[in-house]
DNA sequence: CCCCTTGTTCGGAATGATCCGAACAAAGCG
DNA sequence: CGCTTTGTTCGGATCATTCCGAACAAGGGG
């Protein structure tokens, strides 16, 4: 309870901000203060008290953005959920995606503006700083790849 | 009119995506690829169909934020709005405070979860990710910095 | 002192998203 | 073949946001 509660709460309004539903996000905030690493849809739906409709779309959303995934044990009958094991990278990757198409913007941009220069200056700085990041994220994500592993011993 | 106003279309959902208003994506899409560098709000409220009223808090939302500054011409009665000389760079320091919540949201998590460790790693390791991204990433616009001016030469 | 311009605030309408309960599809078991 | 369990889809209700028009404040000429 309680605390614990207030942090899936918490969590909920946090996702919501990145574009998750509330209830998604209190299903992340939810796996990641869970007791086990896993859940299925009942106990869920239970936990934080929503239909099982509604607990329907926002998995297969969850699912489908790549932060929590679907699984099966043999021989059960119904489908089980964790968080992926690699949510928080994906969360970056899902960042890193958002520059690109900011880049992408800017890319279109020029190519309606016509030629005069102190126009296409300020699109062109967006597509070079957006192109810059999107280029050295990825590094950014090996780097902590290796701290992680130098922390660990 | 014409691509123009396309892009100024596209860049208002897409801007909307990031947790602004469409038409506050909107007026981030003209002044982006605007013929001038700065408006004022009746040539704002006319050039993408908007009541005053909605342009106001639009214009002082943006302002808030930081991605647009509002001055006066000395002797001018009416305000002019220009995108800040770092829209960029502020809409990057944004992320950065995101990630920075991120980590103050597994703090929080870890405060209330109990000391199973398995239930632990998850958030600490949710917490040192954020905190790495957090501190490395103005390392990244420092480092933009430089190669914007290189490529200037 | 009055009026005109500029910008903000307020109440209500419209739009969109979310969520619920119920109906529906699919699949395994007896 | 039924029956049960599990998961999805659908229509409508609810809720939040956005936007508009009108009323309101502030200030600067004349």
């Amino acid at each position: 309870m309680d605390g614990v509660s207030g942090f899936v709460e918490e969590a909920g309004v946090f996702y919501e901000r990145l574009g998750l539903s509330r209830t998604e996000g209190r299903v992340m905030g939810w796996l990641l203060s869970a007791p086990e690493d896993s859940a299925d849809a009942p106990r869920l739906c239970g936990e934080m008290a929503v239909a099982k409709s509604s607990m329907s779309v926002a998995l297969r959303r969850l699912e489908q953005v790549g932060l929590v995934e679907r699984f099966r044990r043999p021989g059960e009958r119904r489908d089980r959920y964790r968080l992926a094991e690699d949510v928080f990278e994906q969360a970056f990757r899902a960042k890193m995606a958002e520059f690109d198409r900011f880049r992408g913007l800017a890319e279109r941009g020029l190519a309606v503006v016509g030629d005069d220069p102190a126009r296409r200056a300020r699109l062109e700085l967006m597509r070079d700083m957006y192109g810059f990041m999107a280029e050295r994220f990825p590094l950014l994500l090996d780097e902590w790849d290796r701290v992680k592993e130098e922390r660990r011993r």
